[in-house]
DNA sequence: TTTTAATAGGGGAAATATCCCCTTATTAAA
DNA sequence: TTTAATAAGGGGATATTTCCCCTATTAAAA
């Protein structure tokens, strides 16, 4: 009994805490998240910043503060989004965890986030302990996946043996983001200050790229892709 | 000095906290809410909940609860969405307000949540510090808006004097979703059981409709109006 | 140094989409 | 009972999209 008293009051004094940045654009939701994660004695929320240039900077600046253990961080963010961040994050920093916190579940985007370094993807719906368990194990064993995210790996396994890996040149992706509008393809061609007959090469290079068969379909890869937002 | 101190003193203790429930179906941002706002000594959460079915079960269930004085909705939940629920709530107990608490903050769906009821709209990307305000102004006089919204409200008024009142019919609605996928107009009139001259009419109303030159534009009003989901 | 990939351009034809103007029932409202 | 709105269909013309096959230049890769 004395033993463990004395062990808990090592791990509040002796032992850091484990240094956590929140990287979230909804400050609502980042300010609240470091009210509870506060409550859990383990961890301690080091900075709130709300985009991936944010956390450049706070690791760029010259007076180098607290260096975090994990960064939580969201996806979809302006600026600089959550996969651009994470990758940044795991060239200078290749030790520090990164777990990502979103709300999207699309195969895609996680599998974005987790090549891009993340060591665990959290959906926002679950449950506050589940965070918290989260959050040691990543500590404890350098990763953490849930069931769900699990299964979407897998899915994405059998479902696309080649994994999509369709990789846009800068060009391509122009002329596909410009598709997704009311402009004709002589429209786009202006725009591109290019031959519509070359613009006739990217649509269908595109078409065989993104297995589509008309426009419309490659407008639908766009959004879902989201390479265009609406 | 002592005064003061006596006022505050009463504050906490004679005067009751204005009860709140919170509608979300992210639990993490919800929990972590509820621990933000328990900062607020003139606020109480009796009651986080993370649908609208789950809300219509709280007020439906026999032993009566604390009844809140603001309900905190979030809008895209699952079962039954913030827009649905605020429509129950308002005509249930009229007295009741809601604040509106998203991400979505285009002009439509801040419009549908106004109509049906909710006294003011925030995004979650404010800082805490505003939600504060916006409940205590919620509480004195019943309503809120932030800047953001007032403007999105005016540019709806400015931009579409008779409000964007598109109405479809059953009919033009199963065309404009046939019309989200790479079928030609050819292969929809077959689905359904039309000739392709009569598509042509529908999609000759519906351009005009919804104020768009081409199919494409079609197909990303239907998307951004979230009658069809990726 | 040849090969390959990326970029830019073209001819010609068939299929679709878009536009404008039209008819005929049926049904509901004025 | 006339008037309007709705649902269904059409003719004919033009613009756009889609398909297939082809050349040239440039720069990097083998």
């Amino acid at each position: 009994m004395e033993q463990s008293y004395i062990l808990v009051a090592q791990n509040k004094l002796t032992m850091n805490p484990i240094n956590i940045i929140i990287v979230d654009d909804h400050l609502l939701f980042s300010n609240a998240l470091k009210g509870l994660i506060s409550n859990y004695k383990e961890f301690n929320v080091v900075a709130v910043l709300k985009d991936g240039s944010e956390l450049v900077d706070y690791f760029s600046n010259s007076d180098t503060k607290a260096l975090p253990e994990i960064v939580l961080m969201d996806i979809q963010m302006p600026i600089m989004n959550g996969i651009e961040a994470t990758h940044w994050l795991k060239e200078q920093y290749p030790n520090i965890k990164v777990l990502a916190l979103s709300m999207e579940c699309d195969e895609t985007t996680i599998l974005k986030m987790l090549r891009a370094g993340a060591k665990g993807y959290l959906l926002k719906d679950i449950h506050p302990t589940i965070l918290h368990h989260a959050l040691i194990e990543v500590h404890k064993n350098g990763f953490y996946y849930t069931e769900n995210v699990a299964n979407t790996l897998l899915n994405s396994i059998e479902n696309k043996p080649i994994i999509n890996n369709v990789k846009l040149k800068e060009r391509e992706l122009e002329f596909l983001k410009l598709s997704c509008s009311e402009m004709t393809y002589k429209q786009i061609a202006e725009e591109m200050c290019l031959s519509p007959k070359t613009i006739e090469n990217y649509r269908e290079a595109l078409f065989e790229k993104l297995e589509v068969k008309t426009r419309i379909g490659m407008v639908l890869y766009a959004i879902k892709e989201k390479i265009v937002i609406l």
